[in-house]
Parts: structure tokens; C-alpha cells; sequence
DNA sequence: AAAACGCTTCGCCGCCTGACGAACTGATCC
DNA sequence: GGATCAGTTCGTCAGGCGGCGAAGCGTTTT
């Protein structure tokens, strides 16, 4: 049996109701540790507010902090926060739009950005519904599966597939994209091929963020091994806007 | 291109981080809709407290009000939010308990209950369990799929499964239970699975929640049709425990 | 050793929000 | 038509919580 007691989905709320945690969660959505200074600017308050606020989220089991010298860098506990954090993404409202910032961090956004360790946006999805059509991956029951042919472009791409099924997480989840509110590939192998486009230089992320550049090297690999062609960026985008 | 503006999580948060409101939703995870005052005596409160709740929850878009009279009946709005709301639960602390109420309420929904449409508990669990292990359920990357077996046990059973795959709703889907933390099926099947078992009197609900009693003909039914062994009660939980 | 830096703790302030009593609307029952 | 009941609106009050300034702690640098 388990530790019994219902569980306090209130207290769990609370801990993400307040906008600079939340901030500060989101910004920990793109998947790298970062340290106390930067989400307090991020989420737009002090230092010692920030700290306060860390120190809640720590607490409740959202965040793991590690202290590397005076630094101590704080990323998301686990794989399942990313999960929750997203499945209240695709339900919640939209924030209005207040300033030309926060215009341009909301295209590169929704352009390509992680999901905590795998690929979404626009990317994402048209990656995913690339692989369906060229037959890399068949849909059975609303589930993705790999096929033989996935598994040999994916393999010469450089994926190690039997390595990934090894591991005890799910080869393939479909994950709801909130933004372009279809599907996109988690999973172990989402996380896999995240790790190879970021490795091949194919993309790189945007400092401070969980936005995702396309190089020029990214376009022409996409083109060459999946067959996609996409918008190398949206223009001026790139380098002022910081994603949140 | 979407509505634009990033998903504000913080305010969707905000909505369900109150005591009051949180206890409103999850009663309302039992899937059925309810009048206000039922969910003002669950959440205990007034009535025009509850009111007031209500409303926000409505205006967030997590709760549908439908008019039948003098009462007004509120459920949630889709199965998105049923899901969402799972999600926190699996990563929410667990109440301290504080009274032999709250323990019978814990143990039997512990036991048995909904989760929006579809079978959760010690008793979801087990029965997927058993479909697997007796091959009505592959498993494949982390994904279950209908046998040509399963589909054969399952549509003697009653079941219209041709029916249920021309919806666009996924068939199977694997959604983990925060009691169990192992997986239950969710999804078109597991929402038809539960119907039949209320329509055949295999399960009633607990009055005023998500709980579920299994019945002398269900303990039958599920021993002839599945194969499995279930205990018809926990002693003495079943009449006086209204499960939240 | 002193200075700089990253981060945290403490104390106080101001605002937001949830709670109820009372009063009101509208449907149902006899 | 009067009584009853479900639900909502309004006004008021109190508790909780996030915000920052100031001070403290430990690490790194010169």
C-alpha cells in the first residue's frame, strides 16, 4: 500500500499560482540547470525574492538545486514536472500581448523552443508529421510506433535505438504542443534526437531561454536526411529576443 | 499561426491552488456533474462562497454550467482538464490524515474509482494488468495496443469497438495513477470499459464522489469474463464513506 | 587580509483574496 | 398566492503572502 493520504493538488497549485514562479519554472522548461540570478531577473524581481521563492519550490519537490562554488543552480526535479507544467500550458489562457519583446519571445517561441528535453513548436510538429508521412514512424491506435525503415534512417542518422530501448522510459510519447496544439515526439526518443540536432549544430538555444535557433547547417541537414525545408529565422528575431 | 501570447500559467494555477476550489474539481473528477450546493457541503463552504467559486472556475474555462430548473449542474469542461488535473495530483504532496473519515475516504478511493471516464485504483490497475499479462493487451514501446484477441474477448463482452475507433479520440491510452503509480487505460476504451461495467451492475458509484464499490455480480462478472479475483469490499468502508 | 560576488535570512509593509451575513432573484410546490 | 428552496450579489472583515531594504554568510579573487 501506499503512504496514503489524498493527494493536495491545492498546495501543489499554489507553488505555481504566484506569475514569478512560474516564471521561473518556465523558464527551467528549456531543459538546462541555471542559477539563482538569472531566474530572478527573468522572473523580473530581486534577488532576495527570488531566493524566497526558490526556496518554496525546492521545498515542494519541483525544483533540484545544486551548489557548484557560491553558484547553486536550480532545474526541474524530473521528467513528470515537465509533464505537468505543460498539460497546464495547453489550458491555460493567453497572456496579452504588452510590448514588441514580448511579441518577438512569443514567435521564436512558438517557431521552435524545448519541452523540457525534446523538440516542440512549429519544429516539432512538422518534424513529427514528417516522419509519419515518409513512413518513419506508423500510427496504430493513436500511438506512434517506429518503423523498420525509422529505425535505419534514424541509426545512420547516428541515434543509438537499442541503447534508448534499454532504458526503462518510453521509446515514443506523443506530447500535446501548446502552441501549435498537435502533436509532437517525446519520449526517449525525443530526448535523443534533441540531443543530435543540438550536438550536429543543427540548432542551438537562445541564451536565457527555451527558444531553439535553426543554423544554416540545421537547414541544410534537415533537408538532407528528413526531407524538410524550414525558415532558417524569422527575421530580426534571433539575437535580441532572450525567450522566456 | 495560433491566438498568439504565451500560455499564463500562473493564473490557470491561481484558479485551483484554493482549498475550496481544488476539493470542487476533484469531486468533480468522479465524471458526473453536480449542482452547486453538493459541491459547496464537498468543499465546506457556504453556499455563496461556493457561488463565487464557481464562477471563477467557469470563467477559467475548467467547468461547464448547465441549467435544469431551479438547479444549476456543473461538471468539467472536457476531458483536458480531467487530465490536467491528474497530473498535479501524481506530483502533489499527500494530505496528512486527520480523522477515521478522511481514512475510509482515502482507502476506498484508494480501492476503486473514476478518473473522469475511465477505471482508476487498485482495481484500474489490476485489470490492465491482467488484460496484458492474458495477451488482450500488447505492449510496444511503451504503448498498448488491441490484440486480435482482446478484440474478440472484449466485443463478446459487449463492447463496440468499431464504433469507438471511428471517433477521433485515441483508443488506448496509458495514464498513470497516482495511487498506484503504475499505469490504468484511459482513453476511448477504457471510458467504454467503465460504461459497461456500470451498465451491467458490475460497479456503482459512491454517492457525492469518485468512488466506486464493486458489487457480488461484479465480483462474479470480472472472475468470469477476466479471470481476476477481486475482494467485493474493504470491511466496512462502503456505506458511510462518501468519497471526496 | 581585504574586497568582490552569489546567495540567503530577517523584518516590515501593502495588497489581494477568501470567508460569511444579509439581502435579492427566480423556479417549484401546495 | 404564499412558502420554500437553489443560487447569486453585495458589503465588510481579517488573514496570508509577495515585495523590497538591510544585514549576514560562505566562496572566490587579488
Amino acid at each position: 500500500m501506499e503512504s496514503g493520504g489524498l493527494p493536495d493538488i491545492a498546495s501543489l497549485s499554489a507553488l505555481i499560482a504566484d506569475p514569478s514562479r512560474a516564471a521561473m519554472l518556465t523558464a527551467l522548461l528549456g531543459g538546462i540547470a541555471l542559477p539563482a540570478t538569472d531566474l530572478a531577473r527573468q522572473a523580473g524581481v530581486t534577488r532576495q525574492t527570488a531566493s524566497a521563492h526558490l526556496a518554496q519550490l525546492v521545498d515542494g519537490g519541483l525544483l533540484r538545486r545544486e551548489a557548484q562554488g557560491r553558484h547553486r543552480y536550480y532545474s526541474l526535479a524530473n521528467p513528470d514536472v515537465a509533464d505537468m507544467l505543460e498539460s497546464l500550458a495547453l489550458l491555460a489562457p493567453r497572456a496579452p500581448i504588452r510590448s514588441l519583446r514580448m511579441s518577438h519571445v512569443a514567435t521564436a517561441l512558438a517557431h521552435a523552443r524545448t519541452c523540457y528535453d525534446h523538440l516542440a513548436g512549429m519544429l516539432g510538429v512538422t518534424l513529427a508529421d514528417r516522419l509519419v508521412q515518409d513512413g518513419l514512424l506508423a500510427e496504430a491506435e493513436g500511438h506512434w510506433l517506429l518503423t523498420a525503415h525509422g529505425r535505419e534512417v534514424l541509426t545512420a542518422w547516428g541515434l543509438d535505438l537499442s541503447r534508448l530501448e534499454r532504458g526503462k522510459r518510453p521509446l515514443i510519447r506523443r506530447c500535446l504542443d501548446w502552441s501549435e496544439r498537435r502533436p509532437h515526439i517525446a519520449g526517449a526518443l525525443g530526448a535523443a534526437i534533441t540531443e543530435r540536432c543540438l550536438a550536429l549544430g543543427w540548432l542551438v538555444r537562445i541564451p536565457g531561454g527555451r527558444g531553439l535557433r535553426l543554423t544554416p547547417v540545421g537547414h541544410d541537414g534537415f533537408r538532407e536526411v528528413f526531407g524538410l525545408t524550414l525558415d532558417v529565422e524569422a527575421p530580426g528575431t534571433g539575437h535580441t529576443a532572450s525567450a522566456v
